[in-house]
DNA sequence: ACCGTTAACTTAACGGCGACAACCTGAGGG
DNA sequence: CCCTCAGGTTGTCGCCGTTAAGTTAACGGT
C-alpha cells in the first residue's frame, strides 16, 4: 500500500477546480490575460492576505495554467507590486485635489499628511505589500513619487518663511513619522486599532508637521542669525 | 528511462557538508542544542539575510538533523523571534541607563527617543523582524516593553507639566514617529541612508518629541481652560 | 547487573511553493 | 491551404516548512 514516493503528477489543470474555463485571447490582445491575472491577484490578496496570492492560485483563479503568469510577470513580487500601484495612484490623485482646494502651504501640509495616513489605513495590506517589504522597481517608484508631494509642499513653505533649513531633510523627517503612523497600526490587528481613526491620523499628522516646524526653528537658530 | 516522480530522496545527512559532527547532548541538558541553534540562526542572519534563515540550514550549521529543531522551537518564526529578542533586551538597559543619568523628564525623553531610533539603526535585520513582520507572542511583548518605557517618560512629563492630554495617546504617537524614522530607513539599503546618522536620529527624535508638546498644547487648547 | 523509562535525537516522507525549458495549438496573413 | 508565431500548456526541478514514526543512550530504581 505504500506507493514510495508520492509526488502529486502535475499542478491543478486549468480550470479544473473553478474560474470559469477562459477562451483563449486573440492576435493582438495578449496582455487581457496581464489585467485579469492583476484583478484576480487583487481579490485574492483581499481574501486570503498575502501568503493567499501564491502564482498557483492567482493562476487557477482565472482559468490558465501556471507558468502563463510569468508571460506577464517577471516573477511573484511583481504581480503583487503591480496589484498595489494600481491603487497608490489614487493617494496621488488626492494629493493633487487637496492643493488644488487650498492656500497655505502649512495647512496643505498638514493635509497631504492626512491623506496619506487616511491611504495607508484605507489599505493596509497594499500599503504594507510595497511600504514595508522588500524594495523593488516599484516599490521605489512609489516612494520617491510620494516623496516628491511631500516635499514640493514642504518647499512651499520654506518660500513662505514658515519652515527652514534643508528642506530634503525635513522632508525626510515628515514622511518617517507618517509612514510610522501608518505602519504601527497595520502591522497589529485592526482590533487593537485606536477607536477614534480620523482624530489618529490627525493628531499623528500634526505631530508631524508640528515638530517639523519646530525642529526647522532648531535648525534656524543654529545655523542662521 | 524516465524514473517518473523524481524526489531527491532526502535532505543532506547532520553534518554531511559542515559544522563540525556535534556529540549528543546529556541527559539534562538538552536546551544545550537550543542554545547552538539560536547562535546559529543568529550569523546565518547576518550573513544571509532573512531568507538564508530556513531551518534546514541552521540544522546544518550546528551539525544536526532538520527535525531536531522543532524539538526547542515550534516553527521557524518562534526561532527567528528568539533570535531577535535576544538583542532587544539591550535596548531596555539602554533605556534604563538613561534615565539614571537623567532629571529633567522632557530630555529624558529626547534622549530615549534618540535611544529607540539609534538602536534600531544599529540591528536593521532584527528590528525589522520583529517591528514589521507577522505578529506573534514575542512580538507583543518587545512591542509592548518598548511602549511601556516611552509611556512611563511621558507620563513624568505630564506628571511635571510639560505635556498634557491623554498620556496613552501621545505616547503611541511617538512611538509612531520613531518607529517610522527607524523603519524608512531600514526597508532601503544603506548606500541610501543620510550620511550623519546620528544628526538623523537626534532630528527624528526632535520632531517627535517637539510635535508631542505641540500635539499636547493643542488637545490642552481644546479641552481645557 | 539488568531493565524500563524517557530525553535527545534520526530517517523518511508529505504537500506545497516559485521557477524554468520545452513542447503544443490555433488564429491570421500570404 | 499552409505557415508562422503569439499565446498558451506539460512536465519537472529543487527548494521549503512541517510531521510521523523510529532509534539510541543516559539515568533511576531494584
Amino acid at each position: 500500500m505504500t506507493k514510495g514516493p508520492g509526488r502529486t503528477t502535475a499542478d491543478g489543470r486549468a480550470g479544473t477546480t473553478e474560474g470559469r474555463r477562459r477562451s483563449r485571447a486573440k492576435r493582438g490582445h495578449g496582455g487581457r490575460l496581464r489585467d485579469e491575472l492583476i484583478e484576480a491577484a487583487g481579490t485574492l490578496l483581499d481574501d486570503a492576505g498575502e501568503d493567499g496570492v501564491t502564482i498557483r492560485a492567482v493562476a487557477q483563479a482565472v482559468g490558465v495554467s501556471t507558468p502563463s503568469v510569468y508571460l506577464h510577470f517577471d516573477n511573484r513580487l511583481e504581480l503583487l507590486h503591480t496589484v498595489c500601484l494600481g491603487v497608490w495612484d489614487e493617494l496621488g490623485r488626492r494629493m493633487l485635489s487637496i492643493s488644488a482646494q487650498t492656500t497655505d502651504p502649512f495647512t496643505e501640509l498638514h493635509q497631504r499628511s492626512v491623506a496619506y495616513i487616511r491611504f495607508g489605513l484605507d489599505h493596509p495590506l497594499r500599503y504594507r505589500l510595497v511600504a514595508t517589504g522588500p524594495a523593488t522597481a516599484a516599490t521605489e517608484q512609489v516612494a520617491d513619487a510620494c516623496f516628491r508631494f511631500l516635499r514640493e509642499t514642504v518647499q512651499r513653505c520654506a518660500d513662505a518663511g514658515v519652515l527652514h533649513g534643508d528642506v530634503t531633510a525635513l522632508t525626510r523627517a515628515i514622511c518617517a513619522s507618517l509612514h510610522g503612523a501608518v505602519s504601527l497600526l497595520i502591522l497589529q490587528p485592526t482590533s487593537k486599532w485606536p477607536d477614534d481613526i480620523p482624530q489618529y491620523a490627525d493628531d499623528a499628522a500634526t505631530l508631524a508637521c508640528q515638530g517639523a516646524a519646530a525642529l526647522s526653528r532648531a535648525h534656524h537658530g543654529r545655523y542662521e542669525t
